[in-house]
DNA sequence: TTTCCTCATCTGGTATACCAAAAATTGTTG
DNA sequence: CAACAATTTTTGGTATACCAGATGAGGAAA
C-alpha cells in the first residue's frame, strides 16, 4: 500500500489530482469520471487514467458500475457512520496496544505534535489544522507498531477525509480538540489503557454526529440543486 | 470491492487463478510473478495480468518492488500475528454490534451453519470444514449490518486464508472448534456482549499461536530447501 | 398514443507496441 | 585479481487500436 516516494507514477499523480478534486468538492458526488474523456482532457492515455480510477475506487471515493461510467461516490449517512465506528475501534485498539508498545520516541513525537497543535490552533487555517489533527491520530496508530493495524487505520482515515473535513468546518470550538488531545496524550504517557479508551471515546464520540449532520446538509443541498 | 457476480473479467479470473495457486502452495513464497512471462504462459496480454497482480498486491498476497518482478509474499510471523490481532478485534466488534443489531434471520442462518458444521466436522475433509468455518465467521461479521466492518473483516479473513489453513491442518482437535462455535452462538442468541467477547477470545486465542507455529515451520522448511 | 424492436453510440476490456529506467552482466583496466 | 565502467537485458509504464456488450434513442407497427 506504500508508494515509492521517489517519483510517483503518472497513474498515481492522476489519482492524487482526482482525489484532491473530489475531497475539495470540485468533483461533487455523482459526477461521472469517463476514463476516455477525462484522459483526453488531461492529455494522457486511458491506461494510467484507468489505473487511477481503480485506486480511487479502492479507496471508496468513486464507485464502479458495470457498463457505466464510474461516478464520484455519494456516501450515505449510514455508510459514513459505519466507517466512523470502525475507525474508532481501530484507533482504540491501536491506543490499547500502544500503552504497552509505544516507545519513548513515539511519545515524544506525539507530544511534539500536540504542542504544535496547541500553539497553532487559533492561528492557522482550518485545513492546516486538520492535517495536523490527522497526523496526530496517525501517530497513535503507528505507536502500536502493528503494520496491518496502522495501514487499515490510515485507509479509514483517508476514506473519511472529506467527511471529517466537512465536520471540522462546521465545528468552531477548536479548543475542545486541543484539550482532548492533551487528555489522550497524558493517558498514553501514563500507559493507562482505561484512561486512553475513555479519552478516545470522549474525543471521537461527537465526530459521528458532526459528520452525520454535515453529510445530511450536503445531501440536502444537492437535492435542492436538483442533483 | 464487490465484483460483478455475472461474468468475472479476465483480470479477475487470472487473479483468482493465481490466488488459488498461491494459497494452495503451488506458488510458494518468493516466487517471481513476471507479468510478461506469466501473461504469455497463460495466453493473455500483459494488461489483464498487470491488473490481476495489482489485485493480489492489494490483498497482500504478492509484494510489488520497484523495478523488480513482483514476488509471492512471505509474511513474517510478526506480520501474520499482527493481522490476527486486527482480525480478532474486528470480529469482536462485529459480535458486540451484532448483539444489538442481529436479526432473527441472522441468528437462524448462524445456527443452521453451526448445526451443519457440528454434523460434518468428523466426516468432511479439512478444506471443506475450513470453508464452513470461514463462512461462520463471515456470518458473524455480517450480522453487525455494518458494510465497512464486514468488508474489512472479510479482507483480513481472506488475507489470512493460507495461514489459517496451515494452522488448521496441524490442529487435530476439531471438536473444540465445534464447541467454541456453540458457545459463540449461544452468547449471540442471548445477545450478551460480555459472553460473546469471552467466547471469541476463547476461540481465537490459540489461533495466533497455531498460525505462528505453522508459519515458522514453513519458513524453516524453505530455509532447509535453500530458499 | 403506446409499445416494441432495431441500430447507432458509448462503455469498459483486451491486445499490442514502444519507451525509459534500472538491474545484471560482461569486458576492460588498474 | 579486483574494481570499475559500459553494454545488454529485463522491468514497469504508457500510448494506441480493436472488440464485444450494454445503453439508450428513435422509428415503426399495433
Amino acid at each position: 500500500m506504500s508508494d515509492s516516494p521517489a517519483e510517483p507514477t503518472l497513474a498515481e499523480q492522476i489519482a492524487a489530482q482526482l482525489r484532491r478534486d473530489i475531497l475539495r468538492g470540485k468533483l461533487p458526488p455523482d459526477t461521472a469520471i469517463k476514463e476516455r474523456d477525462n484522459a483526453a482532457e488531461l492529455g494522457v492515455s486511458r491506461t494510467p487514467m484507468r489505473e487511477a480510477i481503480r485506486i480511487l475506487a479502492q479507496e471508496g471515493l468513486v464507485v464502479l458500475r458495470p457498463s457505466r461510467s464510474p461516478i464520484v461516490a455519494r456516501p450515505t449517512v449510514k455508510e459514513v457512520h459505519d466507517q466512523v465506528v470502525v475507525l474508532l475501534a481501530l484507533e482504540k485498539l491501536s491506543a490499547q496496544i500502544a500503552c504497552e508498545r509505544a516507545t519513548e520516541q513515539d511519545l515524544a513525537r506525539l507530544a511534539e505534535l500536540n504542542e504544535k497543535i496547541a500553539e497553532a490552533y487559533d492561528q492557522v487555517d482550518a485545513l492546516d489544522l486538520f492535517e495536523m489533527d490527522m497526523a496526530f491520530h496517525r501517530l497513535i496508530a503507528e505507536s502500536a507498531h502493528n503494520a496491518a493495524l496502522a495501514e487499515t487505520h490510515h485507509a479509514y482515515l483517508a476514506r473519511l477525509w472529506r467527511a471529517r473535513f466537512l465536520s471540522a468546518t462546521m465545528r468552531r470550538n477548536r479548543e475542545r480538540v486541543v484539550s482532548h488531545h492533551g487528555a489522550i496524550m497524558e493517558a498514553l504517557r501514563a500507559r493507562d489503557p482505561v484512561a486512553v479508551d475513555a479519552a478516545l471515546d470522549q474525543h471521537l464520540s461527537n465526530l459521528a454526529e458532526d459528520i452525520s449532520a454535515a453529510i445530511e446538509a450536503e445531501n440536502a443541498a444537492a437535492v435542492r440543486a436538483g442533483g
